[in-house]
RNA sequence: CGGGAUGUAGCGCAGUCCGGUAGCGCGCUGCGUUCGGGACGCAGAAGCCGGGAGUUCAAAUCUCCCCAUCCCGACCA
């Protein structure tokens, strides 16, 4: 392809509202253009990387014996009622009507659909198990899209069902998956950290994300030399919970104006944070709850949610609180019982002469026993693992680090084939219900995601198996009579069978290797003085500084060697420098 | 939805306090000279100053309302 008739609307300038450099880099590369907020534009270069991105999930999910379908964006209400998530999806889901005033919702994710197609095709044991997958555009209408195509509002997910005959096959499946999305994320050049995740509001069980280290992730990550890994949002960790020798006090009322939060409070009351009873009020689906941790954790609110069974749950306003706790916000406690479900964090019940608000205006109680002073009756683990914390498989202190989740496998379970009511008969002529699992993968964050881990100063560093063109070739010469001969080496590279990008613009030359450099193709050819005046042609790697000045005959082998081994599925940028030397 | 910021030429920005001729750099067009790490000269084109209402002789600039975008928190591939 030569550039003088292809679209590589490079920038010199970083756009203003790009803040990470997957983000910046896609922009200034001329891979993307923003139409709305969470919203974007694939140009051909881009567009070129994101299908390659594509191929390689495909390649890897038929190999697995994955089954692509192509289902539509456009969902029927009925199928989110029949499920029961028409109600529980939240305003995530964009929601529209036809004429007719029938409701449909933009797909953003499509378990029930592809349940619906696939019951009224199975019947049979004998069908199963199969999995069944799509590429396919999302739509999440998110709170904040963010980060470019990291988080939009638009998305293209991988996104694969598998459905078995009993929990044993779902284990199989799985498995599998999770082998496919290694190789997958592999061959996109990522490195990536599987750790245990929460279900979240797709239902089932057990659940891993495929994470891919990187400062501007969004999730944080609990990590364990053991091979403990974990999103903090679920991260367990191991407490030693022992009841202290600590003699138990006389309970007193202090009086703490204006004493609110737990900093105010350590310093007011002169001790550490653990001695005091965080109490925090929430609404779950709308009713008041309350919670207490101690004083130096932090709720894990999803941990919260799953304890007590909510859908939705969210801090109480101001106004709740007071309603609650007959008090303004600062003064909650679990003493004077409250007429409200409390969940106790498994730590509280050890805490002796703790500090706690007194439900009531400036005031607190010291010496606060539990199960004397209050009934602990419901107990969870509620508390969010934090960096240090003890692992809760071999105690070793665990460390956090920040990921970008690219990938997320579940174990589904019954919950849609139930639902939606899925059977097949087994061997006996019995109706089963066949089990289910679901693995998805963010195709344009993965994309990101490959550009965040392969960057540098001057721009993109694309993995060989992911780039736009496999050569970059920048020509420079200065008579018609060169531009001929450069013109010829690009048709050898071309007929090699190679894809190569020819830069034929009439610039300068430090402008064309700066934007080869921003592109990021892996290999750069130079056909300039050095081929006019020595007959050698220049290579250069993106990822090093050398230039390797190379004869025309060394350069056909070179290529052809490039050819093979792309066809292979096997090329690495060593291996391509190995044959130079 | 809460907190913060920003909307001026295709892109990046100044001008806004203190009202009075709309500016700079990059990019773009033409001509010429250059030609190995974002060349130079000359000549050009290009802006309802986010939108609406108001104050004023006069608004990019002051006031009010809307909209959009970005950053920080809760949602998620």
């Amino acid at each position: 392809m030569k550039i003088s008739k292809y679209i590589v609307p490079t920038m010199k300038e970083d756009p203003s509202d790009a803040v990470v450099a997957s983000h910046r880099l896609m922009i200034r590369a001329g891979l993307i253009r923003k139409e709305a907020a969470g919203m974007y534009a694939y140009l051909p270069l881009g567009f070129r990387v994101l299908k390659k991105v594509i191929n390689i999930i495909r390649e890897e999910m038929d190999k697995a014996g994955g089954l692509e379908f192509l289902m539509p964006e456009l969902t029927n209400a009925d199928l989110w009622k029949e499920s029961g998530r028409w109600d529980t999806m939240g305003p995530e889901m964009f929601r529209i009507q036809d004429r007719n005033k029938l409701e449909y919702a933009l797909a953003p994710t499509h378990e029930e659909a592809f349940t619906n197609v696939v019951r009224s095709i199975i019947s049979s044991y004998r069908d199963l198990p199969v999995n069944v997958y799509q590429i396919n555009t999302k739509f999440r209408d998110e709170i904040r899209p963010r980060f470019g195509v990291m988080r939009s509002k638009e998305f293209i997910m991988k996104d694969a069902y598998s459905f078995d005959i009993d929990e044993e096959g779902l284990e199989e499946s799985y498995q599998k998956m999770r082998a496919t999305y290694r190789s997958i994320f592999e061959r996109c050049g990522l490195e990536t950290i599987p750790v245990q995740a929460d279900t979240g509001n797709m239902g089932g069980s057990n659940s891993e994300e495929f994470m891919v280290a990187s400062e501007i992730g969004e999730e944080a990550l609990l990590l364990c030399s053991c091979g403990y890994r974990a999103n903090q949002e679920r991260a367990d960790f191991y407490r030693e919970l022992t009841k202290s020798g600590e003699e138990q006090k006389e309970i007193e009322i202090v009086d703490t104006p204006d004493v609110k939060t737990i900093d105010d409070l350590v310093s007011f009351f002169n001790c550490s944070a653990e001695k005091f009873l965080k109490s925090i009020i929430y609404l779950a689906d709308n009713k008041p709850v309350m919670a207490v941790v101690p004083g130096n954790r932090e709720i894990n609110e999803l941990k919260l949610k799953n304890t007590l069974g909510a859908v939705e749950l969210e801090l109480a306003p101001d106004n709740v609180v007071e309603e609650v706790t007959s008090a303004p916000v600062g003064f909650a406690g679990p003493v004077n019982g409250l007429n409200v479900r409390t969940v106790f964090d498994i730590s509280v019940r050890y805490i002796p002469n703790a500090i706690t608000g007194a439900n009531e205006k400036d005031k607190h109680f010291k010496n606060v026993n539990p199960e004397r002073d209050f009934a602990v009756k419901e107990e969870a683990d509620i508390s969010t693992a934090e960096e240090g914390d003890p692992c809760p498989e071999c105690k070793k202190s665990m460390t956090v680090k920040r990921g970008i989740e690219v990938g997320h496998i579940f174990k589904l379970g019954y919950k849609y084939t139930k639902a939606m009511n899925v059977t097949v008969q087994n061997e006996k002529s019995q109706e089963i219900t066949p089990i289910m699992g679901c693995y998805g993968i963010g195709v344009n964050r993965t994309l990101a995601a490959i550009i965040e881990q392969n960057y540098d100063e001057r721009g993109i560093i694309w993995p060989l198996s992911v780039a736009p063109f496999h050569v970059h070739l920048v020509g420079i010469a200065k008579s018609d009579e060169e531009v001929k001969t450069v013109e010829e080496i690009y048709n050898k590279i071309q007929d090699s069978g190679l894809e190569v990008l020819y830069d034929d613009r009439k610039v300068s030359p430090g402008f064309k290797f700066a934007d080869a450099d921003l592109v990021g193709i892996p290999v750069r050819i130079t056909v300039g003085k050095s081929y006019f005046t020595n007959n050698e042609i220049e290579l250069k790697f993106r990822h090093s500084k050398d230039i390797l000045k190379i004869s025309v005959e060394k350069i056909s082998e070179f290529l052809s060697e490039y050819r093979k081994l792309l066809s292979d599925g096997n090329v690495s940028i060593q291996k391509l420098s190995d044959f130079l030397k």
